[in-house]
RNA sequence: GCGGCGGUGGCGGAAUCGGUAGACGCGAUGCCCUCAAAAGGCAUUGUCCGCAAGGGCGUGUGGGUUCGAGUCCCACCCGCCGCACCA
């Protein structure tokens, strides 16, 4: 017996083969609108369902781990989501779901084309090359893929309905072209995105990055901030990613309020979330970029400083400038604006601390209340008024000391209709009068910009526009997508887009007068492509339109989504947008594409993230390798929470690996057994299993109580942690318990463990009982097996334990007592002391409070 | 500064509703099998006192509520993550 020894790669491989052969995995679209879903939550459904009477369907239900990006090979932490994703798929499936787990690649994007610049090798080959590398190792690892649906977002066949979107953005005008800053590195003569910017400087050549203006297109998501916000609430979504999410909206309540400049008649107005405190506001700022700034200044004794302040400002870089405790420089505009609500004459001053990106571009400043105008008013000598009074040190009124203060009081230092009034009540008060005087209004201001989808980069989905010396930006007409990206020679950036000197590709006609064009030559952010390809999984075929809408009726939204925290906020926030976007223009039923979603953990090498330039990367292909797919995907759920940060370790993996050879082998003996003496697979209804055979058939039902349990709350670690608990039980009553009994168990371990381990699963499943272990309904637990009739009462005196002793199940709370208070240990702890107080919780404990 | 999450043996972690703290695994120690090794199996393993029975202590710190607190409340310390000159 001992000399059997488990091998991963030829069962792996076997089971691998049927699933491909017969197309296990794949899902028809049924083009009916299926029942409402059954609560997926809830129990699920039993062997019943397979004998189901009326022909309608059984619920859905859309798995979906975020696409991966094919870059070389994949790494650990794939092989964590596609674990995570794959054990909740077949979970889904056997509970009586039909599971729509498809498979992409979002292709697009910057690391091929570097690759491209350095090698010449066209990005679309080292991509192919990537992409086959995945294939091969997404099915050793044995993941339940629906191969019939996969796409890449670099095919024509996909990207012409990435166009086909674009248009209908633009033509709800949710497109559109301005001038933006952007960033820009002079030595590449190119546009960075964001995440290329490190520190300041260029990722690739180290260049200080400069600010630069260029039209560029953008997608008006802040149109869709508030409803963005709200509809969180919604979804059933980890709360640190809605936090997240609703940080990067920033919405504040407040007011706009307009302050008048009288010499140049111009009414400017500023967001303020403290429109209480109005009356303290003591000098007025502008940010450097502010248009009217130099025009304000001109003329004046001040013109040259600010001249001068501006363009230092402007050259300064977005670090340096953000730096919080970097002093508050500024300089006078030499003018003034009048304070709506009292009529005075302020100062107004340049000064970087403002922001043209959020809000007006301009403040009201109130250097009693907020601390960056107080450091300002400091530095540059300007009144400081109190006018909300701190409740908890009233001495302080009309004192400087205890300023700034951002607390709640009452007004003082105002106008006699408010003062004495609570600053939260004035608030609305003022807004209110405000407002009847044409002075302002109620305004609500986020911190979220629209998306800006311009890259000046070859390996992206073109923006199918047009430009036409007479009739301007024209949209490609839809009948002539997709755009198809041109083969070009030079893949090194020029200070333009590569693909502008593809010329016979760029020189065309206008779709409008058939004049001479020219096509728009930058291409779109990746993060277009990863918008919506949920939504083409579910009609991926399909060349008359983006999707079918009965298809979308069908498997839309996904109820599961699994994917890393990175995109808690770009890629989830954009494809949210989307999808309300589309929603607006008929395209979809739905507003929200993620019901629930799920974000592994890291899987880290000695604490540290695996990297190439530390060395400490651990390959899944080398883990598979030596110790197979079933080791590798049941280590990585088993060494802690998926939802968290996890250390790959040698000696895990070790153990796991143990515990699956134990599992085969007590399969195999056992099923040799069978072989011997004969199995009745009815053998158990005769008689009542007693002794080591009910032990061991009370072990594997609270086995599949509990799993079902652990799987529905992600619990994959404890899943497996009783799956252990119920070989060892197998393993110490192998002698005493029946063939059986055993045969039972160990079918049953295998059934439970299916999801995490369906090679081995398989397998054992099959030795033991002929059949397919993903064909049969997921186990579920006798309740006359989960209770016995006896269970260890346990006994405390004043809450600490005692003793314990066997009580019977259907005691009452009178005799629990007695068999507590008969305890030998209760006894000695009892004597020569006054009984207080008896708490009975019957199935639990006693407790017995003395004195 | 604002918001979120967390702190449990030598290590990863478990304790789902306020009810036996430390499941399961790693590591460690001893033993069995073996000529030997590998593989496998059995046993012990929070800590201190004790020959044992048993007892003391123990979930970041200090208080509180409760018959009973890792779990609830208050104050604080530490760590991680997100946002941040956002008016």
């Amino acid at each position: 017996m001992s000399e059997l020894r488990y091998d991963p790669h030829e069962i792996e491989s076997r089971w691998q083969r049927v699933w491909a052969d017969e197309r296990t995995w794949e899902v028809r679209n049924e083009g009916v609108t299926p029942q409402p879903r059954s609560e997926l939550r809830g129990a699920g459904v039993g062997p019943g369902a397979q004998g189901r009477e009326d022909d309608s369907l059984p619920p859905k239900s859309y798995v979906l781990e975020m696409l991966p990006y094919p870059s070389g090979e994949p790494h650990i932490g794939h092989l964590k989501k596609y674990a995570v994703g794959d054990a909740i798929a077949h979970f889904h499936r056997r509970t009586g779901h039909r599971v729509l787990h498809p498979m992409g690649y979002d292709a697009f994007g910057l690391p091929a084309e570097n690759h491209a610049i350095k090698t010449g090798e066209h990005p679309r080959d080292s991509t192919a090359a990537s992409i086959a590398s995945f294939q091969r190792q997404f099915r050793s690892w044995g993941i339940s893929i629906d191969w019939s649906r996969e796409l890449g977002t670099h095919e024509p066949t996909y990207y012409r309905w990435t166009q086909w979107i674009f248009l209908q953005l633009l033509h709800a005008g949710l497109a559109y072209r301005r001038d933006a800053a952007v960033n820009w590195c002079p030595n590449d003569q190119t546009v960075l995105a964001n995440e290329q910017v490190i520190e300041g400087c260029c990722e690739r050549c180290g260049a200080v990055v400069e600010a630069r203006q260029l039209e560029q297109w953008f997608l008006r998501i802040t149109d869709y901030a508030e409803r963005l916000l709200r509809d969180l609430d919604t979804i059933d979504w980890p709360e640190h990613v809605k936090t997240m999410q609703r940080n990067w909206i920033g919405r504040s309540e407040g007011a706009e309020v307009n302050f008048h400049c009288a010499e140049l008649g111009v009414d400017y107005p500023v967001f303020t979330t403290r429109p209480d405190t109005l009356f303290g506001a003591t000098f007025f700022v502008m940010a450097p970029e502010h248009p009217d700034v130099l025009r304000l200044a001109e003329g004046t004794a001040e013109e040259a400083k600010v001249r001068e302040y501006v363009n230092h400002a402007l050259t300064e870089g977005n670090e340096e400038r953000g730096d919080v405790e970097k002093p508050k420089t500024g300089v006078p505009l030499g003018r003034t604006v009048v304070n709506p609500v009292n009529g005075e004459q302020i100062p107004m001053f340049v000064a970087d601390y403002v922001l043209m990106e959020y809000g007006t571009g301009a403040i009201m400043a109130v250097p009693g209340h907020d601390e960056r105008d107080h450091d300002f008013a400091r530095a540059h000598g300007l009144p400081i008024r109190r006018v909300i009074q701190d409740s908890e040190d009233p001495a302080a009124e009309d004192e400087q000391q205890g300023l700034p203060y951002a607390g709640d009081g009452p007004l003082i230092n105002s106008h006699p209709d408010f003062d004495g009034m609570h600053n939260r009540e004035a608030l609305t008060e003022i807004v209110h009068w405000l407002d009847r005087e044409g002075k302002g209004h109620a305004s609500i201001n986020y911190r979220l910009r629209d998306w800006l989808i311009s890259r000046q980069r070859y390996w992206g989905c073109p923006i199918p526009v047009i430009y036409c010396e007479t009739c301007g930006a024209v949209p490609v007409p839809e009948e002539d997508l997709p755009v198809q990206l041109p083969d070009i020679e030079d893949y090194a950036p020029q200070g333009r887009s590569p693909l502008a000197s593809a010329e016979d590709w760029v020189q065309t006609r206008c779709p409008s007068c058939d004049g001479v064009a020219r096509r728009e030559t930058d291409t779109m952010d990746t993060f277009v492509d990863s918008s919506w390809y949920f939504l083409r999984y579910c009609d991926p075929r399909n060349e008359m339109e983006a999707w079918d809408p009965s298809a979308l009726r069908e498997w839309m939204p996904v109820d599961q989504y699994i994917g890393g925290v990175e995109h808690a906020i770009l890629h989830l926030m954009y494809a949210r947008f989307f999808c309300k976007a589309l929603a607006d223009l008929g395209h979809l039923e739905f507003q929200e594409p993620f019901k629930a979603l799920f974000t592994q953990g890291m899987i880290t090498k000695d604490g540290a993230k695996m990297s190439k330039s530390k060395g400490n990367v651990v390959s899944p292909s080398s883990i598979v390798e030596r110790y197979g797919a079933d080791t590798a995907r049941c280590n990585i759920l088993f060494i802690g929470p998926p939802d968290q940060d996890a250390d790959w370790s040698e000696g895990g993996v070790e153990g796991v690996h143990r515990f699956l050879g134990r599992l085969w082998r007590l399969a195999v003996e056992t099923s040799e057994r069978v072989g011997e003496v004969g199995i009745d697979s009815g053998s158990f209804a005769e008689g009542q299993p007693s002794g080591a055979d009910l032990e061991l058939l009370r072990k594997a039902h609270w086995a599949i109580d509990k799993i079902g349990g652990d799987l529905r709350r992600f619990a994959f670690n404890t899943a497996i942690a009783a799956v252990m608990e119920l070989l060892n039980e197998c393993q110490r009553l192998r002698e005493s318990a029946s063939v059986q009994a055993q045969s039972f168990a160990l079918s049953s371990a295998a059934s439970l463990l299916f999801p995490f381990a369906p090679h081995l699963s398989s397998e054992v499943y099959e030795l033991l009982t002929g059949q397919r272990v993903w064909e049969q309904p997921w186990p579920q637990a006798d309740p006359a097996m989960l209770e016995s009739e006896r269970y260890e009462l346990v006994c405390q005196v004043n809450g600490k334990l005692r003793d314990r002793v066997q009580a019977p199940s259907d005691a009452s709370e009178q005799e629990l007592l007695e068999l507590c208070r008969n305890a030998p240990n209760v006894l000695a702890h009892l004597d020569g002391r006054e009984v207080v107080k008896e708490v009975v919780v019957p199935g639990k404990l006693v407790n017995i409070v003395a004195r």
